[in-house]
RNA sequence: GCGCCCGUAGUUCAAUGGAUAGAACAUAUGGCUUCGGACCAUAAAGUUGGGGGUUCGACUCCCUCCGGGCGCACCA
């Protein structure tokens, strides 16, 4: 990668003149290699002057001026990776790629058998991604959505990374919830038989879709349960239609999980017991008032929290550790968590329990992403059966759009959909600008079937558009690299709208099909290149990349 | 009341402590005899919620106030 290259070199630079004496002795301290914002301070840029100014209490200007005579000299200046390097103003030092390294770049990945890329950031290593997780109780909703784009598509760029990626799905069929959703279809089932006045139970689940799993059960076995309820067969029943209705859902979203891993196996395996008595024998849990205490208190946290209370019924923290513990034994290197931000609270006690258990608990990753409300709409209960479900945007807009509606936004922010805007919009949504970039290149490459692409005159490629694009074809593992270090999945979504932009001002400038055959063979390599990254970019993102709209 | 998160153009969002805070949508104007006009070009739009502080440099870090979201159970 170029920036590591332009690190690298620096830092070289940095230990020559020190050996040389014409700086003085120091640790080298963290300084940036960055993209600025401006075309004219070139294409990289460095503030390792800045820094060293403050620290030497020498003008950054000279520094860097010693650093730029000095990279005069290096054999990246040598074999040409720069045209210029230069300092300028408060003392950053700009570097200005060359055409001939563009050129030649464009002409490696544009040649290659391989895949564009080999990125081995992950080295083999195993890696887990957990989320969406809700208990099958009804349809998933809008922030259901929001953790499927994010994991899936982060899954998606840890297995291009170089990490062996499971996706996970972790839910309970167990307990309170699924007691209330059984009920709940019953009473349903019952008022379908005629009984209009039969109950809902106290807090059960009001939405339609229960009505609609009760209707299959009478179409089904008409009143055989009129009499008595056979709990164990509406459960179950639920659970699969609820599951399959999830699983239908998310697969419009091109989200299909590897494993659901289910909660009880904890328990029926043991692994609960097992993490209590661990828990007591190193005195990290206490009885009080009948219940079973977590000392968190002693980890670094502030309160203590009950994990089993007086009725010996574990509350959710137990199975939760459990279930980190196991994630850990199973061998996963990089645990990733994507949790709605009402469990902001709770990771950290996760966190603090298995770094006191003897745990790695560094390789466990939590992302949190905030709410996605209704703009103008009443709050959203799954219960009350009062929310937008998933399946209602994606007939609006549609998959693809649903997506990058997600995806483009930085977990941390704050959705407030408007719903109808969303909808009106939907046309104009940035994805169709990529996506159009494609179908493009597509329908240009069926008028030049016959061309072969073997060889071309990377030199041809030479006007700044078709230098433009091969720079951002370039930055495309610089994207992989800063998702890996910050799971910033949005920063796909830009680069790819940014790409499609280069490749536009590309088509607006130069003619693929027209002048010499030399200078269309070689634009085509580039055009087929930019096809390549564009869907490349657009399958990470789980969106399509039509030949054709 | 306490804790976590958020507040950036009219709107939706970007901006690993860096240079004149950027895109898209909306608005205004212009561009098809030409590889796909789902496109391109130009313009207008900002006291980065307010006020302090740290620093060579702050949208970014710290303090404080205002506004919004989420938590604060022997619910999950």
């Amino acid at each position: 990668m170029i920036k590591t290259l332009i690190k690298k070199t620096i830092k070289g630079s940095i230990k020559k003149l020190q050996k040389e004496e014409k700086l003085p002795v120091f640790d080298l301290p963290e300084f940036k290699v960055e993209h600025p914002k401006e075309e004219k301070f070139g294409d990289y840029s460095c503030n390792i002057s800045l820094i060293l100014g403050n620290i030497l209490k020498k003008s950054p200007q000279e520094i860097g001026e010693q650093i730029v005579e000095d990279l005069k000299e290096s054999k990246e200046r040598k074999v040409k990776l720069f045209r210029k390097v230069g300092v300028v103003k408060p003392g950053f030092i700009n570097f200005y790629l060359s055409d001939e390294f563009l050129q030649s770049e464009a002409e490696k990945l544009a040649t290659t058998q391989n895949d564009l890329w080999e990125f081995n950031i992950g080295k083999g290593k195993k890696a887990q991604v957990e989320f969406v997780s809700a208990n099958p109780t009804g349809p998933l909703h809008l922030g259901h959505g929001r953790q499927a784009a994010i994991g899936d598509s982060l899954a998606r760029v840890l297995a291009l990374s170089g990490y062996k990626v499971t996706k996970e799905y972790y839910f309970n069929d167990e307990g309170q919830q699924m007691r209330n959703l059984t009920e709940s279809v019953y009473a349903r089932y019952r008022q379908l038989l005629g009984d209009k006045d039969f109950p809902l139970p106290e807090r059960g689940y009001e939405g339609e879709y229960i009505r609609d799993i009760a209707k299959k059960i009478v179409e089904k076995e008409g009143d055989k349960f009129q009499k008595k309820i056979d709990k164990e067969h509406f459960k179950k029943y639920a659970e699969e239609c609820l599951f399959a209705l999830i699983k239908k859902t998310l697969k419009n979203m091109g989200v299909i999980h590897d494993i659901f891993y289910n909660e009880s196996d904890l328990y029926k395996e043991g692994k609960v017991d097992a993490l209590v008595k661990t828990l007591k024998e190193k005195c990290l849990a206490y009885n009080k008032d009948g219940a079973l205490w977590l000392k968190l208190s002693k980890m670094g946290r502030k309160d203590d929290k009950v994990i089993v209370k007086a009725s010996s019924d574990p509350t959710y923290r137990l199975p939760d550790i459990a279930y980190h513990i196991e994630k850990i034994k199973r061998g996963f290197d990089l645990i990733i968590d994507i949790f709605g931000s009402d469990h902001a609270e709770e990771y950290p006690d996760v966190l603090a329990v298995l770094k006191a258990l003897g745990y790695d608990e560094s390789k466990v990753k939590v992302i949190i992403h905030q709410f996605v409300t209704l703009k103008g709409g009443k709050k959203m209960s799954k219960r009350k059966g009062t929310f937008v479900t998933l399946d209602q945007i994606i007939d609006e807009v549609g998959g693809d759009v649903t997506r990058f509606l997600f995806l483009e936004k930085a977990s941390g922010t704050h959705i407030e959909l408007d719903l109808n805007l969303a909808k009106d919009k939907s046309e104009k949504n940035p994805v169709y600008y990529i996506q159009y970039a494609h179908a493009r290149i597509c329908s240009i490459l069926r008028k030049t079937e016959d061309c072969s692409l073997d060889t071309f005159d990377e030199k041809l490629l030479k006007h700044k558009s078709e230098l433009v694009l091969v720079k951002k074809i370039l930055e495309f593992p610089e994207i992989i690299y800063d998702i890996n270090k910050d799971f910033g999945i949005h920063r796909l979504c830009y680069y790819a709208y940014s790409l499609a932009t280069c490749f536009s001002g590309f088509y607006r400038d130069c003619k693929v099909i027209s002048g010499g055959k030399d200078l269309t063979q070689a634009r085509l390599s580039l055009i087929i290149l930019t096809k390549k990254v564009l869907a490349l970019s657009l399958k990470l993102l789980g969106i399509n990349a039509p030949e054709k709209m």
